[in-house]
RNA sequence: GGCGACAUAGCCAAGUGGUAAGGCGUGGGUCUGCAACACCCUGAUCACCAGUUCAAAUCUGGUUGUCGCCUCCA
C-alpha cells in the first residue's frame, strides 16, 4: 500500500510500526455546534481508510479526539447563558448522531480535552524541564520554537519565513513572547471561563497540546498515522510534531494524511457566503449515504465542490448500485444450483479482475474514485449476466462481492427497510387490479397518487417495487 | 511577498511515457400497456506554446487561468 506523506510530499510505501497493526489518530472538530459538511469530508475519508486497512486483514486502533474546550464554545455557552459544558455535551452527542448517519464507525476511543488536562500538564512540565518551554509573565506558557530544530518540517517552511506572519500577534496581547512564532501551551483564564489548576496560573491548556497528549495516552509515543484537514498543517500537526517529539525524544508520527478542502458552488463554505450547510440540513433533502457516496467520488487529496447538481448526480448513481443488489436479492430465491457454469466460471474470472483493480486503486493512496469505477464496472455485470437462468451460486458471489467492496466504501447495499402503511398498500393493490383489467387510465391515476405522496412505482418481472422519490 | 496544488468530454472524475476508466446528463434503440429499471448504441486527443523521446494527457521549460496555506478554521 501507498500512501501520500506530507512529511515528504510523495507517496510512501506504508510500513506499519507493529505487523498487522496501525495507530491512527484523526483530529476531531470542536464542537460548538452541529457538524458542518466540510467537518464531514476528513470523517467520511479517514473511515474509509480505516475500513480499507480492516479490509486488508490490519487491527486498527482509531482515535478521534473532541475539542470541547475553546473561545468558540465558550462564546455559544455565554449567548445561551449555561456552562460550556452543557454546549460540548450536547453537540458531541449530535455529533456522534450525525456519524452515525454516515455510517463513520465510532473511534476505539473519542477522547475529550477536558478529561485529558491531567496529561497536558505534565507534558507542559516536561517540556519547560527541558528547555522547550517558558513561563510568560502572565503565567502563560509558550513553546519555544527556536529550540526545535526540525520545526517546520511538516509544512516545509522555515521560521525566517515566519516571522513577517507573525508580527500581527505579537501586537495584539502576547507580547513577552521571546518569538513571534512561539506558540502558547496554556493560558490564563478570563473572567467567567472555565479554568484549571496548574503550577503556572489558573486557566487552559492551548489546542494544539490536546492532541499530542490524547494520541500519547491512547496510542503511545510513536504512531503510524495522524490525519486531518490540509488546514491542519500549519500550525497546528506543525507544532503536535514540535511538542510530541520535543518532549518524547522520538519521531511522532510515521505518516501524515491531509485531506483536500470541500468548497460550495466554487466557494469557500462561509457563514457570510450563506453557502454553509450542516450535516443535519443535508440530512433533510439526502440520505446521508448519498453524501458519503459523493465524497468519495473525488480523490481525498484534491478540492471537492458541493453542488445541488452534484449531489443530485450522486444520487442517481447510488441508486444505480443500490437497486442491482435489489435484484440480486430478488434473485437470490428463484435460482439454485451450487456449481457455477462453464459461461459463470468465465464471468467470475472477469469479477475477480475487477475486484484486483478496485484493491490496486485503494492500494494506490486510497483512490477511492478508481475503486468507484471497479465497483460500477461489477454492477454492470451483473446487470447484463445475472438472471433468473443464473446459478444460486454466482448470484451470491455477486451479491456477496458487491456488498463487501461497497462496505469498505462504507456504502450500505441494503435500502432501509420502510414499513408501508396500509392505505399505501391498499393502493397499490388497487392500482395492481385496475392493471390486470387493462384499465390503465386507473392505474395511472393512482400511481400518479402515490408519487404526489413521495413514492415511486417500478412494475418488474418479480412483481411490483417501490422505493421513496 | 513565501510555500504549494490544480487545469482531461455538457457536468463530475480516474489515468503520470505507448495512441483516453467509470458515473451523471443528452440523443437514438430494445424491453414494457405506459412509466421506471435494465441492456445496446451515442461523446474528448487531454488550457496554450516550445522542447526531450521511436513514442507524452503523462517528462522539462515557459505562458495563461483557478485555488489553497502562511491568522481560528476539517
Amino acid at each position: 500500500m501507498k500512501i501520500f506523506n506530507t512529511l515528504s510530499r510523495t507517496k510512501e510505501e506504508f510500513v506499519p510500526l507493529t505487523p498487522g497493526h496501525v495507530k491512527m489518530y484523526v483530529c476531531g472538530p470542536t464542537v460548538y455546534n452541529f457538524i458542518h459538511i466540510g467537518n464531514a469530508r476528513p470523517m467520511i475519508v479517514f473511515d474509509t481508510v480505516r475500513r480499507y486497512f480492516e479490509y486488508k486483514g490490519y487491527q486498527v486502533e482509531f482515535v478521534s479526539n473532541f475539542t470541547d474546550v475553546d473561545d468558540k464554545i465558550i462564546k455559544k455557552a455565554i449567548e445561551e447563558g449555561v456552562d460550556a459544558d452543557t454546549i460540548s455535551q450536547r453537540y458531541i452527542a449530535e455529533c456522534k448522531k450525525d456519524m452515525e448517519s454516515m455510517n463513520v464507525k465510532p473511534a476505539t476511543v473519542h477522547p475529550q480535552a477536558t478529561q485529558e488536562i491531567c496529561g497536558m500538564l505534565e507534558m507542559i512540565q516536561t517540556l519547560i524541564d527541558k528547555g522547550h518551554a517558558y513561563v510568560g509573565k502572565s503565567g502563560t506558557v509558550y513553546f519555544r520554537t527556536g529550540s526545535f530544530k526540525d520545526y517546520g518540517k511538516l509544512s516545509h517552511k522555515n521560521l525566517d519565513e515566519l516571522q513577517s506572519g507573525f508580527r500581527e500577534i505579537k501586537v495584539t496581547g502576547e507580547e513577552d513572547k521571546e518569538d513571534p512564532s512561539d506558540f502558547v501551551l496554556w493560558k490564563p483564564k478570563k473572567d467567567g471561563e472555565p479554568y484549571w489548576e496548574s503550577p503556572w496560573c489558573d486557566g487552559r491548556p492551548g489546542w494544539h497540546i490536546e492532541c499530542s497528549v490524547m494520541s500519547k495516552k491512547y496510542l503511545g509515543e510513536q504512531i503510524d498515522i495522524h490525519a486531518g484537514g490540509e488546514d491542519l498543517i500549519f500550525p497546528h500537526h506543525e507544532n503536535e510534531i514540535a511538542q510530541s517529539e520535543a518532549a518524547n525524544g522520538k519521531p511522532f508520527a510515521a505518516y501524515w494524511m491531509h485531506n483536500g478542502f470541500l468548497n460550495i458552488d466554487n466557494k469557500k463554505m462561509s457563514k457570510s457566503l450563506g453557502n454553509f450547510f450542516t450535516v443535519r440540513e443535508i440530512g433533510e433533502k439526502y440520505d446521508l449515504q448519498v453524501l458519503r457516496f459523493f465524497m468519495l467520488s473525488a480523490h481525498y487529496r484534491s478540492p471537492l465542490n458541493f453542488s445541488a447538481d452534484l449531489m443530485e448526480a450522486s444520487k442517481n448513481g447510488l441508486e444505480r448500485i443500490l437497486t442491482a443488489m435489489e435484484r440480486l436479492t430478488g434473485l437470490e430465491g428463484k435460482v439454485s444450483g451450487a456449481e457455477l457454469t462453464a459461461e459463470e466460471n468465465a464471468n467470475v474470472a472477469a469479477a475477480k479482475e475487477l475486484v484486483a483493480k478496485y484493491e490496486a486503486a485503494m492500494d494506490d493512496d486510497f483512490n477511492t474514485a478508481d475503486a468507484v469505477s471497479a465497483v460500477f464496472e461489477l454492477v454492470k455485470l451483473s446487470n447484463s449476466t445475472a438472471g433468473e437462468e443464473s446459478t444460486r451460486a454466482y448470484v451470491d458471489y455477486l451479491k456477496e462481492t458487491i456488498a463487501r467492496l461497497c462496505d469498505v466504501l462504507g456504502i450500505l447495499t441494503e435500502r432501509k427497510k420502510e414499513v408501508l402503511d396500509s392505505q399505501v398498500e391498499e393502493m397499490i393493490a388497487a392500482r395492481q387490479q385496475a392493471r390486470k383489467e387493462k384499465n390503465f387510465a386507473l392505474a395511472d391515476q393512482i400511481r400518479q397518487q402515490l408519487l404526489d405522496m413521495g413514492i415511486v412505482l417500478e412494475d418488474t418481472r418479480e412483481g411490483v417495487k417501490w422505493k421513496k422519490a
